[in-house]
DNA sequence: AAGAATATACTACAATCGTAGAAGAAAGTC
DNA sequence: GACTTTCTTCTACGATTGTAGTATATTCTT
């Protein structure tokens, strides 16, 4: 069962792909999941199967044996992963602050009109609800 | 002269720590920056010296000479690299969009009262304005 | 000019990442 | 039960990252 782990763990490009194909559904198995890769992504199935076990080794992913035949499941969360991800990307390149973000992606990123509109409203419920 | 770039390029963690110190001011020489970087990293200068001429390698710093010593200075804006590394942070962990990305923050990000208070502030502001 | 300080260039080396082949074990098929 | 397919485990290997030592060239200082 997902528990959300406390150390800050980094998933690398590849490593959210597969991430990304599991936690749409697990537990599943590395046949499984290379189908469910995006289908620009090529790889052999051994360089699925080495990048589980590094997975596995981290902590990231659980793997259990059903026959003869290995079963994974994610061991956190999406959106702790998320989190996690966000966290660093504040700490490089945004002043460690949310603040810095919030502003960035406000002013410098150019959200079209209807991003803007739609965020409002996300805002403005959020804030009436609680 | 600092021109926006246009390939795709990756900061590691410590390479933003050194391009922090440099868009703090350039342009500067190694031992400027060194003495710039947080009080957390210590560094041998031999250390920051070969991540520089691996900066310069990437085309992402450009080096010049006076007299024996050589002076940096950024080739990509900060804002630029921040655009980049937000766009590899959605592509890898938000579906590749920003939407998610905004919802995420909004919803599980747990912002405090004031955060979404300034956040809304920014919002009206920039829809009001043009 | 000799010695001290500083900077550069080159080399190194372990850890992680991306990618995969080879060999062998298990399971399904006729 | 022999053959084929499918998995697993091991090993490999080049690229990148983090970190720094050594040796050499340059420049100050007295």
């Amino acid at each position: 069962m997902i528990v959300e782990g406390e150390g800050l763990m980094r998933l690398s490009e590849s490593e959210w792909q597969i991430m990304n194909a599991l936690w749409q559904r697990y537990p599943a198995s590395a046949r499984e999941l290379i189908e469910r890769l995006p289908k620009n992504i090529n790889w052999a199935y051994t360089t699925l199967k080495t990048m589980l076990t590094r997975l596995v080794a981290k902590n990231v992913v659980s793997e259990r044996k059903r026959a003869n035949t290995s079963i994974y499941e994610p061991l956190i969360t999406r959106s702790k992963a998320r989190r996690n991800a966000l966290q660093s990307l504040m700490d490089q390149a945004f002043d460690g602050a949310m603040g810095p973000l919030m502003h960035f992606l406000i002013e410098d990123q150019k959200l079209s009109k209807k991003q803007r509109q739609e965020l409002l409203q996300l805002l403005q419920n959020e804030n009436s609800e609680k």
